[in-house]
DNA sequence: TTCTAACTTGGACACGTGTCCAGTCAAGTG
DNA sequence: CACTTGACTGGACACGTGTCCAAGTTAGAA
């Protein structure tokens, strides 16, 4: 059982669902966000564009989907001692899922930013996410009255990466790399 | 003389650019962004909308560069003594700049995603804009060997603080509070 | 004034999005 | 077995994007 664009999805349909969001996986890589259609991942799906609009309401929900059951997927427990080591694996961990699926990154974020009702669901359960996960890796080793800012610090920062890999501007597989002095520079002062 | 989509526009040229622009944050304050059409800015304008295509490479080229144009029409200088306040100064200084033109905001973050090149132009320029204003303000109050990552992590923090705001995730009108603290975590320990 | 080069235009085009609906199909219930 | 119900389909629809081009129009140079 499935939550999905417009309603709980079990039975027969899920098994479509699963299949159109396959479909949807397989296509993304192989010709990228901007040259995908919704008819061609239905064909894909051997199913008609029709029934297609039927689980996912639109091209920008059905990446926000597929980005969040493959954010969903897989949940490393962060390791390190400290709250650094921590968060940086965190990070880490996060980057490399991302640079290992670049195409579905660069359809996120232009999708997330859709003011779609169906989009607005995973949007704030994906931030919800984040947060999260970097709230588990800080643990309580920044005083109470300072980890609000810093959570959002981070949060922020990480959005800002996203964005910027979005962009182009930094590789997904820079990211790690070039978000490791960043994490430091926020955290420094805090532990 | 101004440079635009494929050319540099000067004479007879400039005045139809103008009124194009113009149309266009017109219609972008009248309909928002999401109504908007090139077709409905080109009518605005007393342009047919092959003309239009003339001078703008696409939808999401015209908001980046009325974006831009707005961010370039004011440069504050930062104000203050310390680095701290000068940065706050800076970022209220475009908190409230976007504040005062939400749909702008919320239609130029998209329309940077593009994969345009004429987008892509005026997304360095804009991203090396921030850039230049974090660095103004903070001057050199921050120790050489930690400029670079303290910098990345504003612009990141800034960029994200955007994408979540162009999410809705966040009022422009509370982007200034919210930033602050964010600000004075990353500051924390460089001073 | 005439010519020329730059500028503008209408209108059609290919293509994508997302919606709609009458009609077909398949499964499992009674 | 006939029936009901839910899933699926084909095909048309309205609308937007961005491109193209042959045919005007305009302004300024000669």
């Amino acid at each position: 059982m499935s939550i999905v664009a417009r309603q709980v999805v079990d039975g027969r349909r899920a098994e479509t669902l699963e299949r159109l969001l396959e479909a949807g996986g397989e296509e993304l890589r192989a010709v990228g966000h901007e040259a995908l259609t919704v008819r061609t991942v239905a064909a894909r799906a051997g199913v008609s564009p029709a029934t297609a609009y039927t689980y996912v309401a639109s091209k920008n929900h059905l990446f926000a989907e597929l980005f969040w059951r493959y954010l969903d997927a897989e949940r490393p427990e962060p390791t390190g001692t400290d709250a650094l080591a921590r968060l940086r694996s965190t990070t880490r961990s996060l980057c490399e899922r991302l640079a290992a699926a670049p195409e579905l990154a660069a359809a996120v974020t232009p999708a997330l930013l859709s003011s779609d009702p169906d989009v607005e669901r995973l949007r704030l359960r994906i931030g919800g996410e984040f947060l999260a996960r970097f709230a588990a890796a800080i643990g309580d080793d920044v005083p109470e009255d300072r980890v609000g800012p810093v959570l959002e610090a981070l949060v922020m920062a990480f959005s800002g990466a996203l964005l910027q890999s979005g962009m182009g501007l930094i590789a997904y597989t820079d990211l790690a790399d070039r978000l490791d002095p960043v994490v430091a520079a926020i955290m420094e002062g805090h532990l």
